[in-house]
DNA sequence: CCAGGTTTGGCAATGGATTGCCAGCTCCGT
DNA sequence: ACGGAGCTGGCAATCCATTGCCAAACCTGG
């Protein structure tokens, strides 16, 4: 098993070339202050002896470390996929590293975080925050911080419309002729879900349909059965879920009751995560631009360096309603009526 | 906007308290070097100023980041969802940060992150390798690496046991009546695809069954359309794909052609990624355990600090089949046939 | 041929924490 | 009361790269 070698130090190219360290450092990062001739002997030594700066101890006087964090509750859940890989691209053109930490759904996982990454990254990337506003405003004033679906009154952040898009899903089921319809709401603490639901109620009363809150739930597909037995309960004929994971969960759990969708009941997921269009029935669902979310919170992140006010403190992208096959027309009669 | 405050240093609290900082820093690390007394007032004046030690600095000198990287190829892939999961429960579990990269199935920039990240991180964990084991080895001279489902003579490695899984896919078609079966290969990279197709081909022999190769294809849902293409181009009754991708893609290019799986055609897929169980048809896989894959790579990398031989180089894990709704009797009269 | 300006490269401080070594103090036995 | 052991805590070097400041060397024009 070999042994831990000695890194390459900045020192080394030195005394090979033959010039002082800080010469060794310009030439690197200061192309025109060296002379061409120098400098060329200085990166041909670099790179034949392999040498790669230190990120740590350049980080130390620059204050720059080259990378970001991103934070999100649930690496399980696939929603955050799309975000990590659109906060991954952009952070690598950008010529940046990411730390990727699960909060595991827990405010003081989230807060402990907050207080200890500060040091060793650019800027954080904050999912679905569970913090207070008081003390997201505080951890933004320890480091460059962007917010993703919530939005903190001075804090950058970025939010996918999902309450416009509720809407959206909300007329597509009247105008299938649906008049009582349920909201399955995701985790209490979760901004977007109160959003969405504050919204979806406004216009129901003003469409003079029906519409009915149900859980909280945990987002998750286990959480999908009980989902899908409290909708039953509620005799609504089409129901709007937090997200896929917990609607494909339900459509998993409404087939093993026989239940029928669409025939007997339509189902609206949120988020179009990867299996949304391959499950049975393919899920109609909130389609959410989560890559590009990814990538603009990223951008965003990178683009003020701290200084000034930010051009725009938060962005909005919107969503669209993806018509699949769990959707349809109000059922005439409803199986186990009374 | 806030602007980036000064961080707390060691230097603040030391002074906060008015001793010198390697106490404080001691007081903080050697729980037994410093009186209680002290030690208590330190720690107290370090939690009231909100101290967090430096990890850039501290690395610097102890040569400890308490982060670790994990490289995978592509994070698209659902598959690699789960190592990432497994291998940052078990980072966190024990006391480490977690850097992730995309190598984006590049062999350039997989060499290029391993040559520049070995300062930054206390080991790799190296997820389907794309360089050459003399690459890899001294790679691992510089830092410690494990490889996931990669096998180097001399590296420490986590495989799970896919061929051997697959010789219990192919008993399984066999037992079903299957004479003539497909493999459908990924990227010509993986190792684990060619190792697969070896045990594969000398396994059909022996039980005389016809086993083509079919491929290579990019590991992707898109990739799909064209495999599944080829394998009814090849007219055998079954076929084993590289990964469920491959096969969940291909299983809708069969249901746009009219082939009915498993009546006209069984399907095997590997991985038993997210979404295996609920596509249509919820697909016969090889469950691999990606989770527990990421946590004993991780513990591997932690356990043995660079010194002395490992207690075993590589470690094996068994892959098993689940049987679904996607494999079935071989037809008796196969459609469109000549 | 010299004053003044421009290159070019080096010295040394810096950032935050760790750690080897040393010094002062207490406490013990004799 | 004295010598040595055992605790405690401080000094200063160290890790590696960056950068402000300075000085030597070179160039230019008068």
């Amino acid at each position: 098993m070999p042994q831990r070698r000695e890194a390459v130090t900045i020192a080394d190219v030195a005394r090979t070339v033959g010039v002082a360290t800080s010469t060794v450092s310009r030439a690197l990062n200061q192309p025109g202050r060296i002379s061409d001739e120098l400098r060329d002997r200085i990166v041909a030594a670099a790179a034949t002896l392999g040498y790669h700066p230190n990120p740590q101890a350049r980080s130390l006087t620059s204050g720059r470390t080259q990378s970001i964090a991103l934070l999100v509750p649930d690496i399980t859940n696939p929603f955050f996929f799309g975000l990590i890989r659109g906060a991954q691209a952009q952070a690598r053109a950008r010529g940046h590293r990411h730390v990727l930490v699960d909060t595991e759904e827990s405010a003081e996982v989230e807060a402990l975080t907050l207080a200890e990454l500060p040091a060793s990254v650019d800027g954080i990337v904050l999912a679905a925050a569970r913090l207070t506003d008081a003390e997201l405003t505080a951890a933004a004033g320890r480091v460059p911080l962007v917010l993703v679906n919530r939005e903190v009154p001075g804090l950058r952040s970025v939010v996918m419309d999902t309450a416009a898009g509720a809407l959206q899903a909300l007329d597509h089921l009247v105008s299938l002729g649906h008049r009582s319809v349920a909201y399955v709401a995701g985790p209490a603490t979760s901004w977007s879900s109160r959003k969405r639901w504050r919204a979806l109620q406004r216009t129901a009363r003003r469409l003079g349909v029906d519409c009915v809150r149900i859980g909280p739930f945990p987002p998750t597909m286990a959480a999908g059965a009980a989902a899908a037995d409290a909708v039953v309960h509620h005799r609504v004929t089409g129901a709007l879920f937090f997200n896929d994971l917990l609607a494909i969960g339900a459509l998993r759990r409404f087939a093993e009751r026989g239940i029928r969708v669409p025939d007997d009941l339509s189902v609206v997921g949120c988020d179009d995560i990867f299996g949304a269009d391959f499950c049975r029935p393919p899920l109609t669902t909130l389609t959410t631009p989560v890559e590009q979310t990814g990538r603009v919170a990223v951008d965003m992140l990178l683009s003020t360096p701290t200084v000034g006010e930010p051009v725009r403190a938060g962005q909005t992208l919107p969503t669209h309603l993806t018509i699949r096959e769990s959707t349809g027309p109000v059922p005439t009669r409803r199986a186990g009526r009374p």
